[in-house]
DNA sequence: ATACTACATTTGTATATACAATTATTGTAA
DNA sequence: TTACAATAATTGTATATACAAATGTAGTAT
């Protein structure tokens, strides 16, 4: 039995990934991108640096920099060196990332609703205090 | 709630990919590769054509012959050209294959164990049937 | 037989990710 | 002050994956 679930929760989560991946890619970012980028629009005026961007990323990565330097092409977010400590790197959300995201927020939500369809708002309600345990 | 389930779905997922391609790699393959093995195992005698290898992965990829090349080149499964269909082509786990998954059986099972040890049997019962209709 | 379509796999190429080693900065103890 | 350890990020390199185009094979209609 641990084997089927451990198969059911790696299915849900390929195909949510798949799904959302694909959705979020008509925009020009990948999942992870736009994850970082929902990370930063939390973050208000603060900047993140690296490492706090990492801790809160759903699918944790080795490598941020190369990651952000895409979002920085994209002219997403912009890079700047702390002053009180330079080894650390803020990074801030720009207008167009807010813009982009913007655009992106009701149709997520739609998705998001369209992969969750098959469960009533309880079962869903459940779902997530049994699947909070093994994250 | 859309949102806290689908990224819920999502971490759990994210965390069993990494920890069981953590585990496996200690034993010179990849998650998907792993699987592959074990759908193999479960044709028995018969053999599997690489559609068929794509329908039964967790993780869907796109290219599926490098994934089996990467197999034959550890001479964990051998490639044969069917004869019936020349277009297909047969892929057999070969006797090695078949002792590299007879080593890891029991510790893979171990693993999931450790995976889902923070629910109990009941628990872990209706997680499955809630999630199944996600998949 | 020929042309056309569908099927099954492979290959080229670009992109993404993992991992380890390296660089740069800061704090601290001798 | 110097040396050393700790922290933060970056880079080189190998590997993995995605995507589209190409190859080879079989079936079918004309």
């Amino acid at each position: 039995m641990n084997r089927e679930l451990v198969v059911a929760v790696l299915s849900a989560g390929n195909r949510f990934n798949d799904e959302l991946n694909q959705f979020v890619k008509t925009f020009g970012i990948s999942l992870p991108q736009f994850n970082v980028l929902r990370i930063l629009r939390g973050q208000k005026a603060k900047p993140a640096n690296l490492s706090t961007i990492n801790e809160r990323m759903i699918h944790k990565m080795s490598n941020t920099t190369r990651l952000v330097d895409k979002l920085i092409d994209k002219k997403l977010v912009q890079r700047q060196i702390c002053e009180e400590n330079r080894r650390k790197i803020e990074i801030f959300i720009t207008k167009e990332g807010l813009q982009l995201l913007k655009k992106i927020d009701h149709l997520i939500d739609k998705k998001e609703e369209q992969l969750t369809q098959e469960l009533n708002t309880e079962e869903k309600e459940k779902l997530i205090a049994l699947i909070q345990p093994l994250i």
